[in-house]
DNA sequence: GGCCGGTAACTAACACCGTTAGTTTTATGG
DNA sequence: CCATAAAACTAACGGTGTTAGTTACCGGCC
């Protein structure tokens, strides 16, 4: 029965189920047939409301980095940096299985442009050179992608005595994997800390 | 002719020529069909040698990341980090389109994990705490990863009339492509100096 | 020297993938 | 009221990773 009377899909509810697939079996299960069997409709009806698998990645991404929150660059660009990074990462934990998509590819909708630019003019209303705007957002970015990314646990096997007796130095890592998320976030938190606690003295060094 | 004299794959080869591909012509290029096709050969064959794809895979990250040097940690904690670091990087940075699988899931094999101990027991022999080595191991990874992957600059349109008037502060973005490169080494660099500085002093607040 | 098992190539096929073309029915705007 | 656009459908194309089953050659054994 072509053409319902009342529509069965949109591009929001699309949006919304692709990102239920991805977060509950991985982005690898998220495929046009796999979509549509979810929502009772053939994989081709997607067209009508989807350009492409890649746009609509692209869009349920847009829709995830709606959460950064540039705003503190009103109070101090150190606070802001701080906020934007947070926020980023958190965005970022909840979705981890689009992680890899987002990493790659960043957004490239007006969302992501605005929050760059926030950034980008937060920090040089604060004194930062323009060269040292973009690298010190460049830098955090780095930061941010990379502790959603993998993590440093995700590298090692689950069971710890396939290596605990050749590497010494690792034999608490079977801890890791309980206690990723929060070995993450501190990492994070130090990481961050110390980027902002060095950029001050150099913003000091360099306006002084 | 099934069975030929001299055999015409070994993983060696197989694994050559499947870099070859992602180097040249990117990660999604190289599919079991098409390395076949460049050996001369048909894509079952592949499977004499070579368990999965995704084995093929792991097998190649590792062989790029066995260019990782940790030999510094003789000297100093610090030195062994900015070695260990730029290693790291400069061996994803040598085959970009490798890095989103890298990033992922890291290497799996024991020169992986070799590296891995030796990050860890060069920072608790200079002093560092357990919980701090694993901390400061990962701080450095996301630097390496994050710096790696995307980079900053890949998030906007290689056109910059598209955004300059709508974001005054990116106007001079349209650099970026072109210096993508550079910015990135540079804002890499200047994150790890700033990250081993922090830490300088936090261990000399630790040991007292 | 002749057999024999394993190796390494092959062909054919399966089940999936993203995507397009063409069809049908319904809702809507002039 | 009719034309058009929208939104579902079926069918298909060319691609993917992978497996099963086949064939021919090599090295080692009696």
């Amino acid at each position: 029965m072509p053409r319902p009377s009342t529509p069965r899909l949109s591009p929001e509810l699309i949006r919304r189920s692709g990102l239920e697939i991805i977060d509950t079996e991985g982005l690898e299960a998220l495929s046009m047939r796999r979509l549509a069997e979810r929502l009772d409709v053939r994989a081709a009806s997607l067209y009508n409301h989807v350009a492409t698998k890649e746009d609509l990645l692209h869009e349920i991404a847009d829709e995830v980095m709606s959460a950064v929150d540039v705003s503190d660059f009103d109070r101090d660009w150190a606070a802001g940096l701080r906020t934007w990074a947070r926020s980023y990462r958190a965005a970022l934990v909840d979705h981890p299985n689009l992680v890899p998509f987002i990493a790659y590819g960043p957004a490239r909708r007006d969302s992501a442009l605005r929050a760059a630019d926030a950034v980008h003019g937060g920090l040089t209303r604060a004194g930062w050179p323009q060269r040292y705007a973009t690298m010190i957002g460049a830098s955090t970015k780095y930061l941010v992608i990379g502790s959603a990314m993998g993590s440093f646990s995700h590298g090692f096997p689950a069971d710890a005595t396939v290596y605990a007796n050749r590497f010494p130095h690792l034999s608490r890592a079977h801890l890791l994997h309980q206690k990723a998320a929060e070995i993450d976030a501190a990492s994070f938190e130090l990481a961050l800390s110390a980027l902002i606690d060095g950029l001050k003295t150099q913003l000091e060094d360099l306006t002084g």
